[in-house]
RNA sequence: GCGGAUGUGGCGAAAUUGGUAGACGCACUAGACUUAGGAUCUAGCGCCGCGAGGCAUGGGGGUUCGAGUCCCUUCAUCCGCACCA
């Protein structure tokens, strides 16, 4: 037998696990089941870099402690193939996004299964797959052909809803639908024509048709929904982002804004994580009242979260794009308020956003009654009042809100106070502490009673009524590209209609270039015969000719992995039952007011049409950090392009001159970098394997491959390189050039990804993943450095040679265990379990080590403490432990074995078994658990309720003592 | 501005949840064995001090017999949201 040889050992276990099907999970009802998932990876040209695996392998170990725990686990694994990456390669090159993506997903498959994961493979599933996103279409079917009833707090059939319009029209319908849809009665109902009664059904539909101002990318050519924009660009790809008006599909979420608030509250997630939703979802409890407008019949409806402070109301004001604006505006002002509307309207979102500060409005001539006082009130409009959020209206209060305050000031409007004590001469007073003062029927009373009365009194006037507003927006659900799930609608008459889910899945379409038509319409539009025949009729009807966004997919998988070959349903009924949610997803955080979101969303919807058994799909949730790249900058003095006649630099506070033989490019070494002047350098990203503590020149002129290059200097704080010679400026010699290096989210374009396979050669798959988690706290955001990957390296190989004598022979003792011995191995039994529970998986590979060390001073070789080792040892490293749990003679995987029981009573510390005594002071032989020794101690019982405890009982079961004290007695 | 998190050696980090701070690993130092060492083993390794000892968990204050841990305050860094009424 040779040394560890892990090359070996992981090729010979990767073949046994797949030629076994080992991890192949079937429904068991004898076992409990445990369903550990990771975020499926989107899988793009660049490979795995060493940290998507971070959570896989987080995963994996919780996977495989589970199943020697006794429970039957689901670890799958797919990919999430639709997306733009693979688009815009398909524009640039013309090959088809199959292809991209087909490729990569091999190679990311390869990269994964060099990694030892306990994944099901028989499971895996692709977004892409038309067997997959057949179901992902049905499901979208499902929200189309159902509405929201806000009685019975669920969605329902859209079925249902058109049978109680016949009844009774939409006056009593409690629904969640678009605030414009007019009442009517059955009789009107009734008499409405097909197409007017298709068009208000798209008010209530869960997926629906409609105009409105959607995140329009023109550099991608698709709108975007608003968890993909990000301070004005978009996500992938970073370019700008317009608001616009279009006719879009839409997912109605915001009917499930109440109950996505309310799940967070059962779910173990981050709290961070749950407050990133709760701020998305943007609960706010307030008022809507009516304001009339002088003159007018209209009314200016306003959202307030402060009612209480109503009789600060001294203006009002109106977002620009306001319905009423046009109407109430008079002709003197009409000029001014035209001229703002159309400067707000053409600002775009980043302008808006970064003008924030600058206070700007107009005023429009017209006044309001103020429904309490009576009062006659300014009308303004202002930009800093958005028409998407609340009524797009609001009650301007300058003493308590700070916006309205600045507004007031610039624009030399009333202020007042409304709260006793306030001094309103530095800015507004937002608090809610104190008496509210002012005049009027709030006078004296506190803001609880305020806020009581003055509901009261809007409700008895009929002018308004309490209210909860939510931030959250409508999602929306279209995207004007090619490569994603074709939406299965068509259109009659210019209406949309579903298809027949038996004419599923709606095959993507083979098309000629991936970009949109002359027509401006999406790429599908490409595409001859992408029509649909109704079944009945003869007629073919286009199809819908966006494609779905990238999270449908994404927001249902899950269950697909349960059953993922079932061609009857989106997963069986049996399959369901038993698997039910995701005891563990691990994932990372960027997705959580995206794919966390939606994902819940679907899963309430499908769960209120009893399609699914459980409202939360994720119950616990962790996010991995982010394992960031070093990229290695250098410096190049000017522009990439520009060459240096002179080098002009300071030696000791010297100015020098050195006159280069010939124009060219000039880059200095780190070190020399003081002796230039400042701001006349770019930086460079250099690739990260040329440099090893210094750059190593030659290969980077050689990958640069460039003849302008060939000639570059390359300064260091002693001389100059040229052409593999050096140049010294003076006595002393250093040749190395050094680079700047900076902590950077791993990309192809930094050139700092390092690649899990070339570790995986060097060390091996155990030793990677170990070192994984090894690394620091699982959520923790970490660079990556190979620093300490020789210490775990050396873990696995003193491991192996417990095994093994000198002659490297496999050698085990049948002897009993000693005591110490027992005592190392459960104590290291016990801190694992718990540590995998709890996710604490770096203090797991250190306690590892420990009692490996242990174990190799204590010369232990018995078998009884071997086995127990590598059964603890297998879900981290489970290679090297399927080798030694061979060698030790058992059949087959380790993962069928069983987790080792700990003792508890070989762990217990020897305190107390010595007797004690109190006499003022105590003597007693203690054992320290540190030093392990046992030691006869002094100590002073100092407070008196040990005194007592002490005094009233038995002896004491537990004494801990830290020299010359008892802290504490545990009776 | 609002919300959330995190601050411990030269570095990554532990700390049984209020009980000997710095486990474990890296780096470093010395020694042993070696033809050699980027192999292995042994010892040392927070700071000050020859020592006894003293000081140390971003800073300041508090509760407690006892605080990295709890409370108040302050500073710094990171993340999320951002004119949300």
């Amino acid at each position: 037998m040779a040394e560890y040889n892990f090359s070996e050992i992981e090729k010979k276990w990767q073949e046994y696990w797949k030629t076994n099907e080992t991890f192949k999970a079937e429904v068991d009802i004898s076992k409990p089941k445990f369903y550990a998932l990771d975020m499926f990876p989107y899988p793009s040209g660049a490979g795995l870099h060493v940290g998507h695996p971070l959570g896989y392998i987080a995963s994996d170990i919780v996977s495989r402690y589970k199943r020697i725990k006794g429970f039957n686990v689901l670890h799958p694994m797919g990919f999430d193939a639709f997306g733009l990456p693979a688009e815009q390669y398909a524009i640039q090159t013309g090959q088809h996004p199959a292809i991209t993506t087909e490729t990569n997903i091999k190679r990311y498959k390869e990269q994964l299964k060099n990694i030892g994961f306990s994944f099901d493979w028989d499971k895996e599933l692709q977004t892409c797959d038309p067997s997959y996103y057949k179901w992902t279409q049905w499901i979208f079917l499902q929200l189309f052909n159902s509405w929201y009833n806000n009685e019975s707090d669920k969605a329902e059939s859209i079925e249902s809803l058109i049978t109680t319009f016949e009844k009774e029209g939409n006056v009593k319908v409690k629904a969640v639908c678009d605030e414009n849809t007019p009442f009517f009665s059955d009789e009107e109902w009734n008499a409405f024509s097909h197409n007017e009664k298709q068009t208000i059904l798209l008010n209530y539909r869960l997926t629906y048709l409609s105009e409105t101002t959607v995140n329009w990318c023109p550099e991608l050519g698709t709108v975007l929904s608003n968890d993909e924009v990000k301070e004005g660009f978009s996500e992938r790809g970073g370019y700008p982002v317009e608001r616009k008006l279009m006719r879009q599909w839409s997912m109605r979420i915001t009917a499930y804004a109440e109950k996505l608030l309310q799940g967070l509250d059962k779910i173990d997630w981050s709290e961070p994580l749950k407050e990133m939703q709760r701020n998305w979802i943007g609960k706010s409890i307030g008022a809507e009242m009516d304001v009339a407008v002088e003159g007018h019949d209209a009314t200016i409806r306003i959202f307030t979260t402060r009612i209480d402070t109503v009789y600060g109301l001294t203006f009002m004001v109106l977002a620009p794009e306001h319905q009423l604006v046009a109407e109430i505006t008079t002709k003197e002002q009409k000029e001014t308020v035209d001229a703002y509307v159309s400067v707000a309207k053409n600002k775009s979102e980043r302008d808006r956003m970064s003008n924030v500060k600058a206070v700007s409005g107009a005023f429009t001539g017209a006044y309001a009654i103020h429904p309490f006082s009576g009062e006659k009130l300014q009308i303004w409009i202002a930009d800093y009042v958005l028409a998407g959020y609340g009524t797009g209206a609001i009650m301007a209060v300058p003493g308590g809100d700070q916006r309205d305050y600045d507004f007031a000031k610039h624009f030399d409007l009333p202020i007042k106070p409304v709260y006793e004590n306030t001094d309103l001469s530095e800015g507004a007073n937002p608090t809610k502490e104190g008496k509210v003062i002012n005049e009027g029927i709030l006078n004296g009373l506190t803001y609880d009673e305020a806020v009581d009365t003055a509901i009261s009194f809007l409700e008895e006037k009929g002018i308004g009524n309490a209210k909860i507003n939510y931030r959250i927006r409508d999602a929306i659900f279209a995207r004007q590209r090619y490569w994603g799930e074709p939406v299965p609608i068509y259109f009659k008459d210019g209406l949309p209609y579903p298809v027949d889910a038996e004419d599923l899945p709606i095959i993507l379409p083979e098309i000629d270039k991936y970009l949109p038509t002359e027509d401006g319409d999406p790429p599908l539009g490409r595409a001859t015969d992408f029509a649909y025949t109704p079944r009945g009729e003869t007629t073919a009807y286009p199809l819908e000719l966006s494609t779905m966004p990238g999270w449908a997919g994404s927001s249902w998988y899950w269950y697909r992995y349960m059953d993922a070959h079932n061609d009857k349903a989106f997963v069986s009924d049996e399959a369901q039952s038993y698997w039910k949610d995701v005891d563990l997803y691990i994932g990372g955080s960027e997705h959580a007011t995206g794919h966390l979101l939606y994902s819940r969303f679907w899963n309430k919807f499908l769960y209120d049409f009893g399609l699914v058994k459980e409202d939360e799909p994720f119950k616990k949730l962790v996010n991995q950090g982010m394992i960031q790249g070093l990229s290695q900058k250098i410096y190049k003095l000017g522009n990439l392009g520009s060459k240096e006649k002179w080098l002009n630099f300071m030696i000791d506070g010297i100015p020098t001159n050195y006159q280069l033989p010939e124009p060219c490019h000039v880059f200095v070494s780190e070190s020399a970098i003081s002796n230039f002047p400042k701001n006349k350098f770019t930086l460079h990203h250099v690739p990260i394997e040329f440099v090893d503590s210094h750059l190593d020149i030659k290969k980077y002129l050689e990958w640069r491959n460039d003849k302008e290059f060939a000639d570059s200097v390359f300064v260091t704080e002693m001389g100059y390189w040229r052409n593999g010679n050096f140049k010294y400026f003076g006595e002393s010699k250093i040749e190395y050039f050094k680079t700047t290096s900076e902590v950077e989210k791993m990309s192809k374009s930094k050139y700092n990804v390092v690649n899990p396979d070339d570790i995986i050669e060097k060390y091996g798959a155990d030793t990677l993943r170990m070192y994984e988690m090894f690394l620091g706290p699982l959520e923790q955001f970490k660079p990556w450095n190979t620093h300490g990957i020789d210490g775990v390296f050396k873990f696995l190989r003193k491991t192996w040679r417990l095994f093994h004598d000198e002659s490297e022979n496999f050698s085990v003792s049948d002897e009993t265990p000693t005591a110490d011995e027992q005592k190392v191995i459960h104590k290291v039994i016990k801190k694992i379990q718990e540590d995998i529970e709890g996710l604490s998986l770096n203090t797991s590979v250190s306690a590892m080590m420990i009692a490996v060390n242990e174990l190799t001073a204590l010369k232990c070789n018995k078998r009884e403490v071997l086995e127990k080792l590598v059964l603890i040892l297998s879900p981290f490293a489970p290679h090297i432990s399927e080798e030694l749990w061979e060698q030790l003679g058992h059949q087959g995987s380790i993962s069928s074995a069983a987790y080792p029981e700990f003792d508890e009573s070989y762990l217990v510390e020897a305190s107390h078994e010595y007797p004690v005594s109190i006499n003022g002071k105590v003597r007693a032989k203690m054992a320290f658990p540190l030093d392990k020794n046992v030691k006869e101690i002094e100590a002073e019982v100092l407070a008196a309720d040990i005194v007592q405890k002490w005094t009233e009982g038995k002896p004491p079961k537990k004494v801990i003592i830290v020299p010359g004290r008892i802290i504490n007695v545990v009776v």
